[in-house]
Order: C-alpha cells, then structure tokens, then sequence
DNA sequence: AAATAGCACTCGTCACAGTTGAGTGCTAAC
DNA sequence: GTTAGCACTCAACTGTGACGAGTGCTATTT
C-alpha cells in the first residue's frame, strides 16, 4: 500500500511534513509549490494532496484551511522519507563533556545526559537507569548506626549503590555484621543481585538455617538488603514542552504533567522499548500515553559493561524535529554506552 | 500606619482578601455587603473600600471592576486577620501515615512528605533537606571496586549518605583502605562533616604528613570523600499550578517553571527560611522569585536529632488559601522533626 | 456626622454581522 | 498530465451596540 506512492507524492508528503513540523499551521498547496521552487503549480499540488487525504495521510481541521500530517504520514516520513541530519561537531562535543563532567557515579551521569538531551532536542529528555536486578552483586556492606538500626549497602559491579535502613527485632554487634557482610561477599560472587536474593530465599529455607538461629536471623537481614525499589528514572527540561505552540492551553499540558508526574507509567512505556536495539520511534498513540495528547517519543538503548541495559531518549509532541533528534538520541545512546562500558 | 484602621475597615479588607482568594475574581462593594448579611450597604462598603485603596491595599484592575488586594494587603491578612483553621484529623493522620509508609532513609521520608504537603494544599510542595555539612559525622568506608577506582561511602548520625566515586593515581589494597577508614573513624568522632573537612585539610599540611607519604595519600583520598554536594531539594505537584486560573496561561508558567528548573534559585531562597524559627511567609516579591509572578511561600523548619536544620514548605499563588495551608506547614513540620528525632 | 439611596458614568464582555483572505475543488483549456 | 480560472467555504478579524457589574459623587435620611 504504502509503496503505490509516486516519487512526486512523496517529495510533496515529505514537504508537507517538514512545513508543518518547522511552523506547526496547516500547509497549503501554495506554500508546498512555492518550496518545490516553481516546478509545480499550486493546483498540480492540490491534486496530488487529495490523493494524500483519501489515503490517510494528510487531514484538513476544516475545508478551507491547509493540510496537515496524520500518525500515518509521520510513520512513513519517519521509516522512508527522512533525511536524518548529522550529530554537528558542537553537539558531539556537548554530549561527551556533559557526559564526563559529571563524573559522580551513574545517577550523576545518568541525570546529565537527561539534561543534555533535553537542552539539545529542546524537548523531554529522559533516561533511564540499568535495572539494578540485572547488575552482578559486588559487595554488601552492613553498618551499626544504633541500637537496632543498621544501614546496608549494596554495590553492583557497575558501581551502581544501594542504601537501606533496617530496622531489626534484635541488637547487633558490629562484629556480627562485618561477619554477615563476608559471608556474603565470600558466596554471591559473579551472581546478579536477582540471583543473590534468591540464593538467600533458597537458603533462608534450607535446612540448615532452620536450626542455625544465628544463620536465620542474618539472612533475614540480607533478604532485606537485597530487595531493589523500583527504577530510576530522570527527567529533565519539562518545561520544554511549553515551547510548543499546540500546547499552550493548560488543559492539555496538564494532562501531559500529571501523566508524567507518576513515572511509573513512564516506566512501563520504556521498559517495552528496551527490547529491541537501535533507536525506536513512537509516534502519537503509538506510545499508548494519554491518548489525545500528540506525543512522540524518541528512544535507544544502551548498555553497560555488565551487559544490564538501560534506555534514554527524548519525548516532544508528534510534530517533532525528527532528522536531527533521531541521530542525537543514536549518538547519545552510543557515547554514554562507551563511557559507561570503559569502567 | 496599619493601626489606624478601624474594626469596620479591617473586616472588609478581610472580607475582600478571602473572597478573592476563594474566586480569583475582583470583588465588588455589593459582593461584600451580601457577604456581611445587610448589616451594611454596599455603598458604605464602597466609602471604606476608596479608603483602603488610598492606603494601597487594593486596586482595581480598571474603573469598573471590583478590587483586588495588594501585597501589602495579603501581608496585613496573614499578620492580623487570617483566622487559621485547625488541622483536621484526617490531614492529620495522611501526613503521618505518608511519613512512616516511606520509611528508606531519609531522601525517601522528605521526598515523601513533599508529596503530602503538595497533595493537602493542592500547591506545589517542596522540602530541602538537612544540609549534610552540619550533620555529625559517623562512619567512612571506602571500597575498592577496580584498579585506581575506591567508592567512598560517608555516613552522617542521621543516617544520611553520602557516595563518591574517586579515581586514584595509584593503586590502593582492600587493606590499606580498611586502615584508612579505621584512621577516620576514630579520630573523627564527635565533629561535624565540615569540621571533619578542615580537620583533614589541617593535617594534610601538617609537619607529620609532608614526610609520611603513605598518611599524605591517603588523606587525599579522605579529602575528596568528604567534599559535599549541593543540597538535596525535593519538589512535587509542579503540575498544581496549572489549577490556578492566574497561570492559565503559558508565557507564565513558563517563566516559573523555569525559574524552578534551576533549582539552585530556590536553594538560595529557602537557605534565608533557615534562619528564623516557625512558620514564616513571604508575599510576592518578598520571596525576590521572578519579580511579576505573583508567587507565594509558606515555609517551615524542621530538625533533626542531631540538630541539623531543613526546610519545608509550599509554593503557591498570592491568592493562596493561607489558612489552611499555614496550619498544614506548620504540623508537617512539627511531625516531620519529631520522626527524624525518634531515631 | 455617619449611613444610605440614587444616579450618572466607565469600561470590560458578549453577541452579532460584515469583511477579508487563505485555501479548496472543480472544470475547462493547454 | 498539467495548469489557469473561478466559485465556494470557513476561520479569523473588526466594528458595533447592548448589557451589566461596579464605581464615585451627591443629596437625603437617621
């Protein structure tokens, strides 16, 4: 279906397209002769976007007013039109010392690239961390902060932390844990974190440790140490999105706010496009957000040396600067997997 | 000045703020005079009203319209006439309930109450965390994680953390940075983390480390672990302030959520909050935010055990419903540094 | 003297009508 | 197949008049 357009429809689509994501109004048959730098008339072109219309690509908000693209013309303007721009020399080096610059473990580079994403689309950007469960346990650490109290701190290979606070039925010494901690520093190496919590579920039933109260209590600990929250998840430049002319009435942007405000959504959007490699597109209700919202979403994966995978991206509205946010988010995804893969 | 008005006058001027703060619409003599059950005439109401426009407490947007109060008059509000509602049982028992569910550390506590405190105002709610520099210092540790790579893990009596990735130039045994974190902890008992920097700072130019050079490294090493980042700020129910009808347009909540983006702006704000005690309140462009917004803010401190100070609050309009939110600042806080006390 | 009723005046808002102009669809000519 | 021409549509803008909420002033009542 799609491959019945002629070279001439496509050019004038891929037009129509460009026009309306740069000046965000309807497009008239005019305005797309008057690119083509007078090879066409203005009424050849209205021809040819009638057939546009009766194919789904192209709607008009009422008879006398332009056209502008529908999901479907950004789908094909996105899989066979686009001229992808390349990642300018100024914004490669933007990415890479933002990157560096905040060298302050993985959330503090991760953030940054949210922030240099965003600045660089200016639109959404969005990051989100490796899952933690995936990462190789590398040591735990128990400390005494009071009577009861102690603090657990999980290392993931990757240098990514985990604290916790547990609160204990029992008082511990120092010794006993600094014991606790060797003993499971000693045995859990070169398993995920999933893995160290089910190992110690396992052994938490074993028959040993039904006999051995000592045993039990400090597994009863460890269980709770290695419990994982849930993802982060950064996002910044938010505000960005008041820059978009068809979101300047607060209802909408409200919905657009509060869908983001719980990320859990978020999350769930993104976990699905961690699947596939290289940079995933979603246009309009293809991301299943707030339906009637026009929002597209940008996305690659990226990886770390511990081979847990992360994802990032860029969420603006439909009508997206496509050819130079895809390479910035390919780029992006492709440095900070680098940079991340070097430690 | 103030005093001069008379119990007439104040009323109305009580009258009026309230009404405006219910409608966000000027108010006019007769809406008054209703409000007063017809113990007065709305022209009487009128006499009174050019009087109290005269002493800059009102204006009117144009001839026709009603009035709406000044800055002057919100801060004559909050300082004489505002009658404060109690708390009820059930704001009370969400904010309780929202602080214990979160009980993973600290940020997750504030983070937590952050959303309480923007839910129960329908504000955007905000909270700085104990600044950790006045924290007691508690327990080192430093982990080595790969060649010339040792994650530093600064515990304060608070329990709060602290993580640092610190790349070395030589290569340190688990040995050696057991000694080193055995070295701190115990000669740096009872200081706080800025003491404990300068004490640092002290030693390494000290006789002693200028020719020890295994102490002089590694109090390098000491050194960087316990620079402190910038606060930690928690800002929730940003999307709150679409409700407000004055910020229903975009070119304004640009302007604010930009000036929040940066959240620095509102670290040097609330850092002056710190100072006094109870709930303090500032007015328009007494909160020296981006000077027309119109924005206002409730704020309070909390405390800790170790008497560290933070900071909680709620940002809203000028027209914000100051007595209930007053109320609401003030018991979060209070519970807020009783929870924090218990540990 | 304070409170009130009455009245003229102001000015924003709303609804309605007329104008404009960008853009379309169709048809006839090239 | 392409183009020129023309009638038609419809949102956006403009101007106008009615409306009404609200004011300020003045004369009157209490």
């Amino acid at each position: 279906m799609d491959i019945e357009l002629s070279a001439r429809s496509r050019q004038i689509l891929e037009a129509i397209v460009e026009d309306y994501i740069a000046t965000a109004e309807p497009v008239g048959s005019s305005a797309v002769a008057r690119r083509h730098a007078m090879t066409l008339s203005s009424a050849t072109v209205r021809n040819v976007m009638a057939n546009l219309e009766d194919m789904g690509l192209l709607t008009s908000p009422h008879t006398s007013a332009g056209r502008i693209p529908t999901e479907k013309a950004y789908r094909m303007y996105v899989d066979s039109l686009v001229a992808l721009r390349q990642v300018s020399r100024d914004e490669k080096r933007q990415i890479i010392s933002h990157c560096r610059q905040a060298g302050i473990g993985l959330s503090g580079i991760l953030k940054e690239t949210s922030r240099t994403l965003s600045q660089l689309s200016n639109y959404m950007g969005i990051v989100v961390a490796p899952s933690f469960t995936a990462d190789m346990f590398r040591h735990i650490e128990f400390i005494r902060l009071g009577q009861r109290k102690i603090l657990a701190i999980l290392v993931s290979s990757k240098g990514a932390l985990q604290n916790r606070l547990i609160d204990t039925d029992d008082d511990y010494a120092s010794e006993e844990l600094v014991r606790m901690g060797n003993y499971l520093n000693d045995r859990m190496q070169g398993l995920t974190i999933t893995q160290v919590r089910e190992q110690i579920l396992h052994e938490m039933a074993s028959e040993k440790a039904q006999y051995d109260h000592l045993l039990s209590r400090a597994l009863k600990i460890s269980e709770q140490a290695v419990r994982v929250e849930g993802d982060e998840i950064f996002v910044e430049g938010q505000a960005r999105i008041l820059d978009q002319p068809e979101f300047s009435d607060a209802g909408r942007m409200k919905e657009i706010y509060e869908a983001f405000e719980q990320k859990g959504l978020l999350v769930q959007l993104l976990s699905r496009c961690m699947k596939a490699d290289g940079v995933q597109i979603y246009i309009g209700s293809e991301t299943s957000l707030s339906q009637s919202a026009g929002i597209s979403l940008i996305t690659s994966r990226f990886v770390t040396s511990s081979n847990t995978v992360g994802m990032l991206g860029v969420i603006g509205p439909t009508r997206m600067g496509y050819s130079s946010v895809i390479p910035i988010v390919d780029y992006t995804a492709r440095m900070v997997s680098k940079l991340l893969s070097e430690s």
